[in-house]
RNA sequence: GCGCGAUUAGCUCAGUGGUAGAGCGCUUGCUUCACACGCAAGAAGUCGCAGGUUCGAACCCUGCAUCGCGCACCA
């Protein structure tokens, strides 16, 4: 066996362990395989995407689950691939064509613009999946998809029709969320709110059949007044209740507009009367509709005002307007008073302009299944993790609208439907997968679908036929919260209405079994990760730096389950130690010879210490096992980081040098096989987060035959017949007796570095045989056992549950050390009179459980015990 | 307005009824035969506030405050 180098070096182990796995094609999954299946698909990036570390953070749990899985004798299918991402693409490309050509996409024409999409798609397309790979994903590569391969867009055409079949999809002209930049229509979902600073401008209009009397408006928006038909005000308002039936002015574009009563205005806000402009208010809209009002568009597509009628105002972009709508009121003597006002506007989730409510023709869906996809969650066919999610869920779909499923835009889908060129009014349509007969007769529609209108078919049009029986549904969904309703949900209706399961039970049907929300990451001040604030830190260059399996190990001990994550680059490099902590205790272990792939333990040889430490890994596979059915990743990682960390390497390793030095072979190699053991275990139960170094240590100690990737998790060792409970409590006490005398070390100002003698006054059995390891611990000369010793004054002492233990030898201020001493006797004191206080109270003697009661009296004797022998030291000083 | 989450050491966070924890940072000592990306010792917290339940509350209940998120919104 090679000698193992002083440092890790990621650089060069992690790219050759991913190449050969690829190489031996342990990532693909076969359909036809015996073994029990565990699945995932992958949440498809944007195809131009980069690696982001929210994708580190989703790929790293989706391979931790894949390679658990693996090694649990799983047949795994992890499935992966990209997304085309219509106006996420479609606006890179514009933005690159504007930069280099100064060109628009109108420019181009659509078949030219098009063929640039795909220039770019297949120069950026691959890499964020070679990321993913660098990154460790174990996903099966033979079978990436996208969702533009040729099935999948028949596929996603076949459900349009099917549910235009059905009667769910439909045209119409509806009020649609308009992005004036991306000139598109939006879904409900893709319009945030924000609060927005702006005035409230009070605009008078005069009453047609009473000159002088006016009626004042308060409006954030003067520059849509031109569309104003009508002025509202609520029907039992005293205030204006006799003018309901009459007329106004409105006060641009100068017209006679009815005054209308209507329910919906609130007599409270403002002055009480509300311009209506249907064309531009969802609900003035409906008003409108309530009163057969007249619907006036006076906007562009792209937002600049549409109104011939106020040439001020005409072709100015809609902001631009607002200013000088005001002003021409103000001439006009028409406006009141202007007040600074904050309410909610809604912005385009992708151009972050402000969305304009437009009146559109577009197409609909009208959700199918939203009744059983609430049961399905709500009885727990599908679990969510953290499961406060089901309420959000549950609230979306409780309030579902139909979605809005037609986008102006190019890149995407085109929708399969055909007008024929003759009939001008569009009545007649043609919708099918395959083009009308006489394509020369028939215009096809020339919008796209929503890309979530595809993504919503992943979970099951990914897989084909034998794949679907073995692996659908999935087993877990691993995804951020902010995309439970674009894409969570509307899987699950798709997997209920389309039925691509095995049987038509519900439960074969559904998209996957448990879904697991990640946190969302942000930088050290809390504020989301972004380009415009430059706050995302590259994940490759954190590969470079602290190594993939360093990236991830930290990665997931920082991510509290369900909580957002606080980012910080310093955490990362935690990582990176603790992988250099592995490999330098695996280096430690090679350079006493060659490991054993079985190691055997034996009872006659076994020392307290390795006992300890067996018990400990106990727990800890215990734990994680525990934290795993909950997806608690931080409490994995933080526990195999402190078994390894602490137990293992601090306290373990430590103590069995003794062992490892002496000359006592059958000791030495017992000690030997028991970090055979933990080593092995430990690397396993890492492996799914770290599976590079793991892979390199499996090998070069010499493990396994095969890769770690299909080891056995490791089970709890049999302790029984190693006087276990007894081992354990000694090797504990050995311990805190080590904590005592490295303190006394410290207070008394002794060098790390320099030897000194210790005597321990102990009763205790089988001492003796410990006290070379307690030299050890404690970098003493030598510990001498006395169980009759009796100290000069002065000589420092610290009371452990083995005795008093003395540093030998050494002149101590007598002041200090009495100070010392003081201290520790008032801590001890506040400890006896808090359980003495529990004690005498006999509500908790009778009332607290039997082993409570009985571990508080012990802790009073002890305590006693304690306090009795510091006294003692105390007054020796004197 | 409704809902969800958070509030614990200087910072980031664990801790769901019985002795307040970790990492980082800080102080001190140490290049000792795996590791200075390390070892050892230490200082540091009335667990947001106020009530309640309980023998006992960081933890359960109620209210409040602050911060964050989602949904719905009055122009």
């Amino acid at each position: 066996m090679a000698e193992l180098s002083k440092t890790y070096d990621p650089r060069s182990v992690e790219p050759k362990w991913y190449q050969r796995w690829l190489a031996r094609n342990d990532f693909q999954a076969d359909p036809g395989s015996a073994k029990p299946a565990f699945s995932i698909v992958i949440p498809p990036p944007n195809i131009t995407g980069v690696l982001t570390l929210g994708h580190v953070l989703n790929n790293t749990i989706q391979d931790i689950l894949a390679r658990r899985a693996r090694m649990q004798g799983h047949e795994v299918l992890w499935l992966p691939g990209v997304d085309h991402a219509g106006v996420a693409t479609q606006t890179a490309v514009e933005k690159f064509l504007w930069r280099t050509e100064q060109k628009r996409r109108r420019d181009l024409g659509r078949e030219e613009f098009l063929k640039r999409v795909v220039e770019w798609q297949d120069k950026h397309g691959g890499i964020i999946i070679e990321q993913l790979k660098r990154l460790g994903c174990s996903c099966d590569w033979s079978r990436q998809r996208y969702t533009f391969d040729d099935g999948y867009v028949r596929a996603v055409e076949g459900v349009f029709v099917d549910l235009y079949r059905k009667g769910l999809i439909y045209r119409g002209r509806r009020m649609i969320n308009w992005d004036p930049a991306a000139q598109t229509a939006l879904s409900d979902e893709e319009v945030i709110a924000r609060p927005q600073k702006g005035s409230l401008y009070y605009v008078r209009y005069e009453v047609v059949e009473e000159p002088g009397r006016f009626l004042e408006v308060a409006t954030t928006r003067p520059e849509t007044i031109m569309a104003d038909t009508g002025v509202a005000v609520h029907p039992d308002d005293k205030r204006y209740k006799d003018l309901i039936g009459r007329q106004a002015w409105r006060p641009l574009a100068r017209e006679r507009i009815p005054i209308i009563g209507d329910e919906a205005i609130d007599p409270e806000f403002g002055t009480g009367v509300l311009k209506v402009t249907p064309a531009h208010d969802k609900v003035d809209f409906e008003i409108g509709q309530r009163h057969q009002l007249p619907i006036v568009d006076v906007l562009h597509a792209d937002g600049r005002i549409n109104c011939a009628a106020v040439a001020e105002l005409d072709g100015l972009d809609r902001f631009v307007a607002r200013e000088k709508a005001a002003e021409l009121l103000k001439e006009l003597g028409l406006l009141g008073k202007i007040e600074p006002y904050e309410n909610n506007v809604g912005f385009s989730e992708r151009s972050e302009v402000p969305i304009e409510p437009r009146l559109s023709e577009q197409w609909f869906l009208r959700y199918p299944k939203t009744e059983e996809a609430l049961t399905v969650v709500r009885e727990h066919l599908i679990r969510f993790f953290p499961q406060h999610w089901e309420k959000v869920y549950a609230q979306w779909l409780e309030n579902i609208q139909d979605w809005c499923i037609s986008r102006q835009i190019w890149w995407g889908h085109r929708i399969p439907a055909w007008y024929p060129k003759s009939d001008a009014a569009g009545k007649d349509i043609y919708v099918g997968v395959e083009p009308p007969l006489d394509p020369q007769q028939w215009t096809q529609d020339s919008d796209t679908l929503d890309t979530w209108f595809s993504s919503w078919l992943w979970a099951y049009e990914t897989m084909d036929e034998a794949t679907r029986r073995k692996f659908y549904p999935t087993s877990v969904l691993v995804t951020a919260p902010d995309i439970i309703f674009f894409w969570v949900a509307r899987m699950i209706i798709a997997g209920l209405e389309f039925r691509p399961g095995r049987s038509d039970r519900v439960e074969d049907n559904i998209p996957f079994r448990d879904v697991y929300f990640t946190g969302l990451i942000r930088d050290r001040q809390g504020r989301k990760m972004s380009k415009s604030l430059g706050n995302s830190p590259d994940p490759l260059e954190l590969m470079d730096k602290f190594g993939a399996d360093g990236l991830r190990f930290a990665l997931m001990r920082i991510a509290p389950s369900g909580q957002d994550i606080r980012f910080d680059e310093k955490q990362i490099e935690e990582g990176r130690n603790f992988a250099t902590k592995l490999w330098n205790a695996a280096r430690f272990r090679q350079m006493h010879g060659p490991s054993s792939a079985g190691p055997q333990i034996d009872r006659t040889t076994l020392s307290i210490y390795a006992v300890e430490v067996l018990a400990r890994l106990n727990e800890a596979i215990e734990a994680v096992e525990e934290a795993y059915r909950e997806y608690h990743f931080n409490a994995v990682a933080q526990r195999l980081y402190d078994f390894f960390w602490s137990d293992y390497c601090d306290w373990y390793v430590e103590a069995a040098k003794t062992e490892v030095f002496a000359e006592d072979i059958s000791r030495k190699n017992s000690a030997l096989a028991v970090m055979d053991l933990v080593l092995s275990a430990t690397l396993r139960l890492l492996h799914p987060f770290m599976p590079h170094i793991t892979e390199e240590l499996w090998t070069l100690l010499g493990f396994g035959q095969d890769s770690i990737q299909f080891a056995s998790p490791p089970q709890p060792i049999d302790l029984e017949g190693f006087a276990g409970a007894k081992a354990r409590q000694f090797a504990s006490q050995i311990f805190e007796t080590v904590q005592a005398g490295r303190n006394l070390r410290a207070e008394a100002r002794i060098p790390s570095n320099k030897k000194v003698k210790f005597i321990l006054r102990s009763r205790a059995e089988s001492m003796g045989g410990e006290l070379p390891t307690l030299a050890r611990l404690l970098n003493a000369e030598d510990v001498a056992l006395d169980p009759e010793f009796k100290a000069r004054a002065g000589v420092p002492v610290a009371v452990t549950p083995l005795g008093e233990i003395f540093l030998a030898n050494t002149t101590t201020d007598k002041a200090g050390e009495r100070d010392r001493l003081e201290k520790e006797i008032a801590r001890i004191e506040a400890e006896l009179r808090t359980v003495r206080g529990k004690l005498s109270n006999s509500s908790f003697v009778d009332r607290a459980p039997a082993a409570v009661v009985e571990e508080h009296r012990q802790r009073e004797a002890n305590f006693g015990e304690q306090l009795g022998k510091l006294q003692q030291a105390l007054g020796a000083l004197d």
